[in-house]
DNA sequence: AATGAATGAGACTTCATTCAT
DNA sequence: TATGAATGAAGTCTCATTCAT
C-alpha cells in the first residue's frame, strides 16, 4: 500500500489556482457518506462513488485501498467525533445526574447532525471486513463502558435506581439513539436539540430512584 | 407466473410418502431466513439458499417471484405476528398501565424469540423493492399507533407523565427493541424474560407523572 | 461450487439437433489450450477464451470454478495420458534397456504431438494457484520416480553406468523433453519419431556402462 | 525519452557522500530480478519493484523506459555472460573433447550461479516485446551456434559418434540447462561442480563413437 | 413440480504509464 | 534527479433470472 492510503486527505495539497478546490479525498468521503446512506452500502457501486466526486475509479484506489476502507473511515470519522464528546461531558465537574444528561443529549444532537454517518453505522457494520469490523466494535465497547460508568457511578451514590444493570441501561438508551436515523426527518416537527431534551429526560425519569 | 407465487407453502401438499418431511417452501424460507441474518440479504446468493435448502433454484422461482419475495415473506410473518400479539394485549381489559406493560414487554420477547428474523428486518429493510417497502412501511405504521394510543390514552388519563409527545416515546421504546438484534446473546446471562421486564420497566418507570 | 465445476464434460448432452456439436466444456478447453500455449496464460483473458469458444463468461463460469481451473484440467490431462503410457512401457516384459528405451522415446512423441499441453505445462506451472501447483507436483514426482527407478533397476544390474545419480539421469532427459515446445517445428526437418529415436539414443548412448 | 534511459547503471553517478551506497539503476535491477524470478514477471508490480528497491516509480522510470527495459536487461547481462565464457572456452587451444566438455560444464556452474536470471529467462522469454524477443533470440541462436560447431568439429574429426544432427545435441543439453532451475536446490545434496561434472560426463558419453 | 445450462450486465480491483512540479 | 497524483483500460468473477425440457 502506498504512502496516502494511510490518511487519506491529511496532506493540504490543493489544486493551485482554484482557491476553494476540496481536496479528491473529501471529495470521495463526501461522495460515498451520501451514497451510502442513501442506498446502503452493498448497493452503491464504487463507480457511482468516482462519478459523484468526479474523479476516476484509479485516484479512488489510489487514496483509499478498498471500497471498504472509504467505509471504515466513515465510521471512524463519527466515533473519533462521539468519544471525544463523551470524554468532555464524562469528565466535567458536576453531579454525575448533569453530567449524565448533557452526554445523552448530546449524542443525540450529534448523531443528527451526522445523520447520514450514523445511519451508515448502525446499517452497514456488518458489511465491514471482519478485522476491521473488530476494532470498529472495540472502540465502540469503550464509548459504551465510558457511558455506563456514568450509569453505574449514579446507581452507587443512589442518585439513580438500581434496578437495571447498568449495560441495560446503555443498551436502552443507545437503542434510541440508533434508531433516529431511522424515523428523524430535518423537516419534521421537533429540533435536534428538543428531540434530544426529551430523549435525555426519558432516561433520567427512567433512572429516578 | 406460475399459481403456487401467491402465497407460497400455504397448502399442505408434501412429499408423498415422507411423513415428516418440511415442504420446499418452508425449507427455503428457513434457509432464507439463516444466511439473511447472518450475512445479510445482499451477500446472500439465491445458490446458497437453495444449496442450504437442499433444492434448486428452479424449486425456488417455482414458489418465489424473486429473492425479494423471500425477504417479503420473512417481513409479513413477523409483522402479521406481532400485531396480532398487540392486538390481543392492547384490547384486554386492564388498566392501561398494565397493558401498556404487557405489551411492551412482550414485543421484547417475542422480538428475542424471533432473532433472525428481527436482525433482518431492522438490517435489510431498505433493501426491499420500493413497492414492498412501502407496503411494509404501512404496516409498521398501524403497528406504531396502536401503540402510540396505549401510550397517549395514559396520558390524558393522567396515568402517564404527557412531557414527552406519545410518538417519540413509541420510538424510544422501539430503538431498544431494534438494538436488541445487536447486543442480545442467547447464552448471556439475562433470560428474554428477564430482558423484557427490565425494559418494560424502564419505560413504565419513563413514563411516570 | 455447482455440480457440473467438478468434470466438467463428463456428460454426453449435445445440443439437439446439431449432429457433430462439440460440448461447451471442450471448446473452452481447446481455446483455453491454443491461447494460453500462443501467448501465456497471464497474457489470456477469460473475454478471449470465451470468445475463442464461442459462448459467454457466465458459461464458462459455469463450468469452471475459475480461470485457473482451466489450467488445471489441462495438466490433468496431460499427466494422466503420460503417467498411463509410461506405467505400460515399464511394466512391459522386457530388458530393462528396452523398456527405458521406448519410454523415453514415447514420451517425446506424446509431448510432440501435444506440443501446447506441454508448453503449457513447463512455462505456466508456477501461475496456478499453490495448492493446485502441489497437487500438479506431488502427481509429477511419481511419474519421475517410476522412470527413475528404471534407471535404478538398470544401474543395479549392471546394465547401465552407474556413475551419474539416477535422479540426475531423468532430469537430464526430462530437460530435453521439456526443451522441446522451445524449438520443435511441425514443419522442420525431423518427424517426431525420428526426434524420438534420437533422444532414445542419446540417453541410452550416456548409460552405457 | 531522457538520456540515461539508453545504457542505465553504466555510468558511476552515486550518491555523493554515501560511500557504499548502490546506484539506484542496480537498486532497481536487483529488485526486479528477484521479483520476476519469485512471481513470475506479469504477477510482479512497478509499484512492487520501486518498493523492494527504496525508490518510486518516478525513479524508475527515469532510468528504464518500461517494465519490459527491466526484463530485457537481465536478458542481456546473463546472454553477455554465457556468451563471452563460451568463446573462451570454445577458443581454447584443447582438443575438441575437452573444449566441448568445459564449455557444457561451465554452462552449467554459470547457471546456478544465476539461477534466478536464469528461471527468469526461460519462463518469462515469451512476455517481452516481439521485438526484443526476436533480438535476445538472434543473440541466443549465436550462442547456440558456437555450441553447436564444437560438436560439428568432433563429429567431422571422428571424436565424436556422428548418428545425432548436432543441432539435436546442443539442444539436447541445453533442455538440460534450462531443466535446471526447475529443480535445482542450494540446499541439495549435489555442488554446482558436482552436477556440472555429472551432466558434461552424461554429454561426453552419449557422444561416444 | 422441478432441473440446470446459459445469459449478460455489472461488480471490485489492478496496473503500466504520464505529467506537472 | 525524482516525486506521486491521476488516468483509463482491462482484468477476473458473481449473480439474479430465464427457458427448454
Amino acid at each position: 500500500m502506498a504512502t496516502p492510503k494511510t490518511t487519506p486527505g491529511g496532506g493540504a495539497k490543493e489544486k493551485a489556482g482554484a482557491g476553494g478546490a476540496v481536496p479528491v479525498p473529501q471529495r470521495l468521503m463526501a461522495a460515498a457518506t451520501r451514497l451510502f446512506s442513501e442506498r446502503g452500502y452493498d448497493r452503491t457501486s464504487v463507480q457511482e462513488i468516482v462519478e459523484a466526486a468526479g474523479v476516476t475509479k484509479g485516484a479512488l484506489y489510489h487514496y483509499f485501498g478498498s471500497k471498504d476502507d472509504l467505509l471504515h473511515e466513515i465510521y471512524g470519522r463519527l466515533l473519533r467525533l462521539q468519544q471525544d464528546r463523551l470524554d468532555a461531558y464524562a469528565d466535567a465537574e458536576q453531579p454525575v445526574e448533569q453530567r449524565l444528561r448533557r452526554a445523552a443529549a448530546d449524542v443525540v444532537v450529534t448523531t443528527i447532525d451526522n445523520l447520514d454517518d450514523a445511519r451508515i453505522f448502525f446499517r452497514s457494520m456488518h458489511q465491514l471486513s471482519p478485522e476491521k469490523q473488530k476494532q470498529v466494535r472495540a472502540e465502540r465497547r469503550l464509548y459504551h463502558e465510558r457511558f455506563r460508568d456514568l450509569v453505574q457511578e449514579g446507581q452507587r451514590t443512589g442518585v439513580f435506581n438500581a434496578a437495571t444493570p447498568p449495560d441495560l441501561v446503555v443498551d436502552y438508551h443507545f437503542g434510541s439513539v440508533h434508531h433516529l436515523s431511522s424515523w428523524y426527518r430535518p423537516d419534521g416537527r421537533l429540533t435536534p436539540q428538543q428531540v434530544a431534551d426529551h430523549l435525555a429526560d426519558l432516561l433520567l425519569r427512567a433512572l429516578r430512584p
